[in-house]
DNA sequence: TGCCAGGCGGGGT
DNA sequence: ACCCCGCATGGC
């Protein structure tokens, strides 16, 4: 599906505020290939962004299949994926002395969550369930490759995950092709519930309490997915997506007396304050996102910098490094 | 080979 | 409230 161009509109750069980075981590190469960032403002019609950087400014084109979104539409949306108007001072001031997190306001300044829609988000958190960064990451390049829609944008290819309407009506032998076992069964009760409850027009409405109690409705989804969708998906941070990893490795570092979830939330949330679940995504950052026994050992050499130059997988380099 | 991983629900206490 | 187990799949 090609998409015509619409229009340009440039952004002003906030403080704190770098491209390279918020574009880099947890992109594939559909969304960032090093120079350009692709995001997909709209799916009815299918509506991009194709960002770039240009000195102070950020320079974005717009292309859809219809002339419906205006330019302040455009730029409000573009604003939004990329955190523009979040006081991250305030987090650095919180983490500055961190034990876990002391390096994101150096070897990360100026990095933002970029938020994608709420659909996606609960696709990738569902993913993220009892495995792996690498097998995680791996289904949710299967889902996109697979199963996704492409949208061409001059001589590029953004891929859309398949909405709700859209997923519900997949082969199974295509679900099952993306390997991700007994998760693909919860993709489909969400995509029904999303459906039957007019999810995506609903939850921004609500509180994070209420919304993460709606989404634990899914069979399948549990805080931590219900959280971490919440954080990718509409910015909530107070609430901190808690999985064995983050809670063994706050264990160690706050010298826990358990690791249980009920006990580094409220650590977490005393160190970080409402910035928690922000916290929780750049310690996946600035460990690599490697395995656990590794990040514990990574911990105990104080060796908190992300890599910005493996041979392995990490948060970093996923939009370069998998095919 | 045989574990076990950025969870989860169901069934036990 | 807890505790414990099985669950698809891939990686090592």
């Amino acid at each position: 599906m090609k998409l015509g161009k619409l229009f340009s509109v440039s952004l002003e750069k906030p403080r704190l505020f770098n491209f390279k980075l918020t574009s880099t981590i947890y992109s594939f190469n559909w969304i960032y290939n090093g120079k350009n960032l692709y995001l997909i403002l709209d799916y009815n019609p299918p509506t991009v962004a194709k960002v770039s950087e240009k000195d102070k400014e950020l320079n974005a084109t717009i292309y859809s299949l219809k002339n419906i979104i205006t330019q302040s539409e455009a730029a409000e949306k573009i604003e939004k994926v990329l955190g523009f108007n979040e006081k991250i001072e305030e987090f650095y001031n919180k983490i500055k002395d961190d034990p876990l997190l002391k390096y994101v306001p150096i070897k990360l300044k100026g990095a933002r969550l970029r938020s994608v829609d709420l659909w996606t988000g609960l696709v990738i958190a569902v993913c993220q369930q009892n495995a792996s960064f690498k097998q995680g990451w791996r289904m949710l390049y299967n889902l996109y490759k697979k199963t996704g829609k492409v949208l061409q944008v001059e001589d590029h290819y953004v891929i859309a995950l398949p909405r709700p309407k859209e997923l519900v009506k997949l082969d199974a032998r295509l679900l099952a092709e993306c390997k991700l076992g007994y998760r693909s069964q919860t993709l489909i009760e969400a995509a029904k519930f999303f459906l039957e409850n007019s999810l995506e027009e609903k939850l921004p409405r609500e509180s994070p309490i209420s919304a993460e109690k709606i989404l634990r409705e899914i069979k399948g989804v549990g805080q931590y997915s219900a959280r971490l969708t919440l954080v990718l998906s509409m910015r909530y941070y107070e609430l901190p997506p808690i999985d064995r990893w983050t809670a063994r490795i706050a264990q160690e570092a706050y010298k826990l007396p358990s690791a249980t979830v009920k006990t580094v939330e409220r650590v977490l949330k005393e160190k970080w304050g409402r910035w928690a679940a922000l916290g929780v995504f750049f310690l996946t950052v600035v460990l690599d996102a490697v395995p656990l026994s590794e990040a514990l050992m990574r911990l105990k050499e104080n060796d908190l910098k992300p890599s910005f130059s493996t041979e392995d997988l990490t948060p970093l380099n996923l939009w370069s490094k998998m095919t």
